[in-house]
RNA sequence: CGGGGCGUAGCGCAGUCUGGUAGCGCACCUGCUUUGGGAGCAGGGGGCCGCAGGUUCGAAUCCUGCCGCCCCGACCA
């Protein structure tokens, strides 16, 4: 293509709006523009970089026997009334009504849908597994669309669901996706990492998010060099940093100490000069309106997920103010367990085999010290404290990291909740009815792109990899006013197409350095530039990631790109990038 | 939804405090010169100053209400 017809709205400034890099370079090098909040439009050099992105991942999807379809985004809310999601979903939700005042929501998820489809055609078991693909627009309310293109309220998502007869089908099913996923990121040539997550109201017993480490995200995740660990920091679970002082030693009975004003962990370590590892936090949670007392070390966090996962509670909410007072006699800073007899107590299991330790007296402005679980009170056991970095892995042989990453890939084994809620069932080798387990299993085609970006990117633009970058080549004529580059440029063009080279033309009528700066920005990983060595038939290939300029005959030029982008994409392929 | 910031030409901004004919840089158009890393000179086009109401002889500027966008938090299959 001819750079001087396209429409490549590159500038020199950064909008305003824009606070992470892959926004900003999306915006400069002109592959969005912006709707509305999270709503975008995807121009010339976004669409088609996403578009090689789909072409992957259609790739791997058929490789695994997938079949895809295409679902309607406009629901009625029947499907969705029947799973029990069409209250479940809440704001999140865009819905509307028809004409006739019935109804409708937008897909933020085709779980209801694509069970409606099987319902109605699969009868036996002979007709197991299926597993069945879109690639899509979904429509989520989010309540902060954020971070360009990072959390919108539009996206493309590849979502695919499987149906089989059994667990163990299932699990074959869930394990050809998680290696589908593998090869697809690595094409894309992601950095990523697979990690065990929690498959929250999508029910299911095993989980795992494809996630890209990267400042610009809004997951944490703990990971381990060393040992290979990875998980979600909501799942993550650890070994705990031991506490620097050692409890106060022998059978000490708990006594009550006056600590005027002091509420928080900070001011009460200060007060008594020992560190918040000798607190015990009292926190008071609402759990499926009941309460209960969870009891962490000082210093440690609670991870509401498996408090939530411990409890198997459907919801989940701190105590108000009142309540605290009402329970257990003080406010929030002086709470505590002796005494308490009218709610559950958990401990985490970081305060496993500690004794003589502080923690409120349930009196305002008072505190107990030399108290120990066990003997004073009575208390059950989990793990319900969040990772922090510094943590060991929960063998002993690592050290635990909690990076920033973004979400690009959601694995489900979903189970039966939707086959069993929308009455999907076929006949067995036996002739009785069975219920087929399903699994979910979702890609944010757009996330591919920004975590690209967000990756690889330098202080003069994009560095996409060849395989998802919107051309892999762009030759340019340094002077296109002299008609011995003009026409150099052109025949290198038109190799490159023939032997299939994705090639753009900058012909346009622009100083060198605007066409170096363009090219640059919107992140072509290979440059062809024709000059006055030309005139001894020689040219130079650039190499975008490394900057690099190599001399070339100008007949040969288009296979040492040929051969740079085979063996970059191969390389990505194979996990090598 | 709570907290903060911003809305003036396509982009980046000044002007608002202290009311008096709307400016600068980049981009765009024309001409000449220039041509290996965002050229120079000359000329030119482009604005419901977010919207509505109010105060005033007069409002981008003061007052009230609303809308939109961004950031932090809450939330997030």
């Amino acid at each position: 293509m001819y750079w001087s017809k396209l429409f490549i709205p590159t500038l020199r400034e950064v909008p305003a709006e824009a606070e992470v890099a892959s926004h900003q370079l999306m915006l400069r090098a002109g592959y969005v523009r912006q709707l509305a909040a999270g709503i975008y439009s995807y121009l010339f050099l976004a669409q088609r970089s996403l578009m090689k992105i789909q072409r992957i991942i259609r790739e791997e999807m058929e490789a695994i026997g997938a079949q895809e379809m295409y679902l309607p985004a406009l629901n009625p809310a029947e499907v969705w009334q029947e799973s029990g999601r069409w209250d479940v979903m809440g704001d999140n939700m865009f819905r509307l009504k028809d004409r006739f005042g019935r109804d409708l929501c937008l897909g933020m998820t085709h779980e209801e849908v694509m069970t409606s489809v099987a319902r109605g055609e699969l009868n036996s078991y002979r007709q197991l597994p299926q597993l069945w693909y879109q690639i899509q627009t979904k429509f989520r309310d989010e309540p902060r669309p954020r971070s360009g293109l990072l959390r919108t309220r539009q996206f493309t998502m590849k979502d695919s669901y499987s149906f089989d007869l059994d667990a163990a089908g299932l699990d074959l099913s869930y394990e050809k996706h998680y290696q589908a996923y593998n090869k697809i990121f690595r094409r894309c040539g992601l950095k990523f990492m697979a990690v065990e997550a929690h498959s929250g109201a999508m029910g299911g017993s095993q989980s795992h998010e494809f996630m890209v480490i990267s400042d610009a995200g809004e997951d944490y995740v703990a990971v381990c060099e060393a040992t290979g660990y990875a998980a979600n920091l909501e799942k993550a679970v650890t070994l705990p940093v031991p506490p620097v002082h050692g409890d106060p030693s022998g059978d000490l009975v708990p006594e009550e100490f006056h600590t005027p004003g002091r509420k928080t962990i900070a001011e009460v370590a200060d007060f008594t000069g020992l560190p918040p590892t000798a607190q015990m936090k009292s926190l008071i949670l609402v759990a499926d309106e009941k309460p209960i007392l969870v009891l962490l070390r000082g210093d440690h966090t609670l991870s509401e997920t498996k408090l939530e996962g411990f409890l198997a509670a459907k919801e989940l909410r701190p105590a108000h103010p009142e309540e605290m007072r009402q329970w257990l006699g003080a406010d929030a800073g002086s709470l505590g367990p002796i005494g308490v007899a009218n709610m559950r107590i958990l401990a985490d299991n970081a305060l496993r085999g500690r004794h003589n330790m502080i923690c409120g007296a349930n009196k305002d402005d008072y505190h107990l010290k030399n108290v120990t679980i066990g003997e004073d009170f009575q208390a059950e056991f989990a793990d319900l404290r969040q990772a922090v970095s510094g943590d060991r892995t929960h063998d002993g042989k690592g050290v635990i990291e909690v990076r920033k990453a973004m979400e690009i890939g959601h694995i489900f084994k979903l189970g039966y909740k939707y086959s069993e809620s929308m009455g999907l069932r076929v006949s067995g080798d036996d002739g009785k009815e069975v219920t087929p387990i399903m699994g979910s299993y979702g890609i944010g085609v757009e996330r591919i792109l920004a975590a690209a970006i967000e990756t690889y990117h330098d202080k003069n633009g994009i560095v996409l990899p060849p395989a998802i970058a919107p051309f892999d080549v762009v030759i340019t004529p340094v002077n296109s006013e002299l008609p011995e580059q003009r026409e150099a440029a052109e025949r290198i063009y038109r190799e490159c197409r023939e032997w299939g080279l994705d090639a753009l033309l900058d012909d346009r009528k622009e100083r060198a350095g605007v066409k170096f700066k363009d090219a640059d920005l919107v992140g072509i990983p290979y440059r062809i530039t024709v000059g006055k060595k030309i005139s001894d038939g020689v040219v130079e290939v650039f190499d975008r990631s490394t900057g690099a300029n190599t001399d070339h005959s100008a007949h040969e030029a288009f296979e040492d790109v040929l051969r740079r982008v085979k063996s970059t994409n191969l390389a990505a392929a194979e996990g090598k990038a």
